[in-house]
DNA sequence: TGCCTGTCGATTGGATCCAATCTAACAATT
DNA sequence: AATTGTTAGATTGGATCCAATCGACAGGCA
């Protein structure tokens, strides 16, 4: 049969089968990594002389955006990229802190050896990358192969969407705290594989907190330098 | 000055500001509701003759909708109610199981008399209530007065957007258990109001559960009626 | 009969055009 | 000088038109 073909199709599939999926994929790409900065209206024209298509995928795209929370819409006023303060950075860190650990819960009876190598390659490779971006496609890589045989796909998907945005404030992660928290990673995969739930559990809830503490008192200092 | 315009501005804005904003109200609305069938092909040109409007306002409340997992969307074929299945049903669950415990969490401390009184006519309304679609709607607005001074806005909105959804699966929810838990809605608020975090979290859990349950007894009795 | 192939209607995706709204600058009035 | 009114340009919202894709059905071929 084409089983040879069918996997050439599976490894390459048409990039993008619609202007307006590649037109959000690349926008939300640029937000999330900072490309465009916080604030920047987003002009429709503009953006469809960039992208070399109509304003009417643009719309869409933006439409979509917003849905994720990505852009602000005013009307006929436009799109806005998001800003990045400390109320928004609490927001995700409380929402992560609540989907992720369910996720991983019911994730852990699930997971097989084969997960396992897979998380420890991640660790090694972020051990090694210095390139803040990577680092945070590896760290959301990470966490993903431990939540992914939760079997709830929406689950899924909310805890990966937010996980990506957490990319965001990647930079100011750094520079509150300084390493992508290894050590509580670690420790996670280690309870994940002993099926033991309370200790991976505890070993996330430790990583979000001291993340979340680490960039508050980070926010707070830059907001009131002298005071 | 002019305190009493912004009050009557405030009490009756302008309905809806663009096009897009009334269909995607609308729609959604009528999606929550049930009175478009799960499964439902949404037809542009269709629903632009019965909004009065053209297909765009359409096409961009369709994207919108789908990026809210109201709708499927697939490129060339359009937009399509999602269905009701078990596994959606249980992946609600699981996210305002992980959600809801973290948004009353953090409002219990600043919760007020108020907010009390609120939640308790609430719950008076709900008790002589039959109409299913309103006791979906208080419901949800005795959830979130007690969701409602978490002061991260994110999560109050994607706690609502999780509890509306669930709206979809009422009918099947009182086919199982018949009530819509008002001793635990009970037992929550006196919780809250006596500041006892652990008892009104485990009140919740305990609603969540219970549903959860009898919702996935119910459906596999129907899938397997005779077996 | 069963399977492939081509064609046609229906439907969506994208481009272009027009109308409505917003912003900012400038003029006018007190 | 400050506030209001006006107007022009920029920008978004909505409508219409054309192109691309999908699905079903009919006809040809083994």
């Amino acid at each position: 049969m084409t089983s040879g073909l069918s996997q050439l199709l599976e490894a390459a599939p048409p990039r993008y089968r619609t202007a307006t999926e590649y037109v959000e994929a690349t926008l939300r790409e640029a937000i999330l990594s900072g490309a465009i900065a916080p604030g920047t209206p987003l002009r429709q024209e503009e953006l469809a002389t960039t992208f070399k298509v109509s304003r009417m995928p643009i719309r869409e795209a933006l439409r979509q955006l917003e849905a994720q929370a990505l852009v602000d819409f005013e009307p006929h006023r436009g799109a806005v990229v998001v800003q990045i303060t400390l109320l928004d950075a609490m927001d995700n860190y409380a929402i992560r802190a609540a989907l992720e650990p369910q996720a991983l819960r019911l994730s852990i009876p699930h997971l097989g050896e084969e997960d396992f190598t897979i998380a420890e390659e991640i660790l090694a490779e972020i051990d090694q990358e210095t390139d803040p971006g990577r680092m945070g496609e590896l760290n959301r890589r990470f966490h993903m192969t431990l939540y992914a045989q939760a079997g709830l796909p929406r689950l899924i998907a909310l805890t990966e969407q937010h996980l990506a945005s957490a990319d965001r404030y990647l930079r100011f992660h750094l520079a509150a705290i300084g390493d992508m928290g290894q050590d509580e990673h670690r420790d996670m995969l280690a309870a994940c594989r002993a099926g033991d739930e309370a200790r991976a559990l505890d070993a996330l809830a430790r990583h979000h907190g001291r993340a979340s503490t680490a960039m508050r008192a980070f926010f707070e200092a830059r907001e009131a330098p002298r005071g």
